[in-house]
DNA sequence: CCGAAAACTACACAACCGTGTAGTGGCCCG
DNA sequence: CGGGCCACTACACGGTTGTGTAGTTTTCGG
């Protein structure tokens, strides 16, 4: 059987290194390429055609969600390991929803990483337990409307309610409303829990 | 001349794996330990008395900035090279007051990083136009009380200004003065805008 | 195509918040 | 050791915020 082919998704040039050194080494796999952002990553993806694309998610240009959705979408055989730092659930939820097999964290030690490129070449799906917690420990989907997001994304920016208003062109009792109407949603009482909890949840990005 | 000892200190073990790689590949340069948080990095330094201390800032246990103070303070000549991926001005500029001799982000290509370990080696500042740009743009320390930073701490939890006077056993009154000297050193204007900011800023742990 | 659920609009009221003003006590520097 | 600076305490006032209630529009499934 030939050398399964990977390619290296990651805008660290030290963790791409570290992939080449640990995946040549072994007899069976081989980095036929490399990208440091998911642009560039689904452009090599498409030409290289790989086994296995072992993606960041934390990138510039394009993000390892965006960059994996666009790869499954085009290849649909096409098998990714998200291999990240991010533990904000909603991220690594969004990236099994965007189609990847498998999702570790950095933190993995070199013999788990191997074990779970193989795996994922295999069509076998990764996750582990530490992830499926932390994705377990979400909330339900807070499910926001994209106006309800726009605003909430208004509020953390520390606009008042009559700013609101002014921006959407509505009156300033419906921003009231509309505010509370998200408050239920994320289960918080005012702005402030609200704010902290979208920056937490990463819904809206500073 | 023998070789330059390296200490390589980082959590995820790709990139120790990676640093191992690109060191050891260099005639002069050579890996001779490991560790994967702050506080088995001062100890493998204590022992192993590397020439260089290559240091991540985020790790469980202890994190690279209170671990590089650690060493700098047993080791007056101690190098330690800041290889980060943190972004925040305040974490930047703490590794550099901790006493490392350089801070470059992870991104930074196999090529610069070498020739920042060697200058870190032969005692040179290295810092990039990139970290340096990013600590300018930082605006003067906010200098808060420590119980300014525990109001700010529970104006972040959500707590309103009641809850915050019953916390404390003083009254709501006072509570309002004092939060609106906090938002005052701040440069905000509300709770809400406050919140985003100790996040950001990463003054309070969420 | 119709009915239910949910979003959007609006307003009044009650609670909450932030500022101006003011007094006390601690700390540092000249 | 006296003056200046700042943290801390306190309160009243005016502005901001969030909820209850209610009517209209949109959306989506049957």
């Amino acid at each position: 059987m030939d050398k399964t082919k990977v390619l290296v998704v990651d805008d660290h040039a030290i963790v791409r290194m570290g992939m080449v050194a640990l995946l040549n080494a072994q007899p069976n796999l081989e980095v036929v390429g490399e990208a440091k952002n998911g642009e560039l990553g689904v452009k090599a993806a498409n030409k290289l055609r790989p086994d296995v694309v072992v993606m960041d998610i934390l990138m510039p240009v394009m993000d390892g969600v965006e960059a994996t959705r666009q790869i499954v979408a085009s290849q649909p055989g096409a098998k990714v390991l998200v291999l990240t730092t991010s533990t904000t659930a909603s991220e690594l939820a969004a990236a099994l929803a965007a189609g990847a097999t498998g999702v570790i964290p950095k933190t993995t030690g070199n013999a788990a990483l191997l074990a779970a490129v193989r795996s994922v070449a295999a069509g076998k799906r990764v996750v582990t337990s530490e992830i499926e917690e932390i994705i377990a420990s979400d909330e339900p989907a807070p499910n926001l409307t994209q106006h309800q997001l726009d605003m909430l994304a208004s509020i953390v920016r520390g606009l008042t309610n009559a700013d609101i208003a002014l921006q959407f062109g509505i009156s300033e009792n419906t921003v009231r409303k509309a505010t509370s109407t998200i408050f239920a949603k994320l289960g918080v009482a005012n702005r402030t829990e609200a704010t902290a909890m979208a920056l937490r949840k990463g819904l809206v990005k500073l």
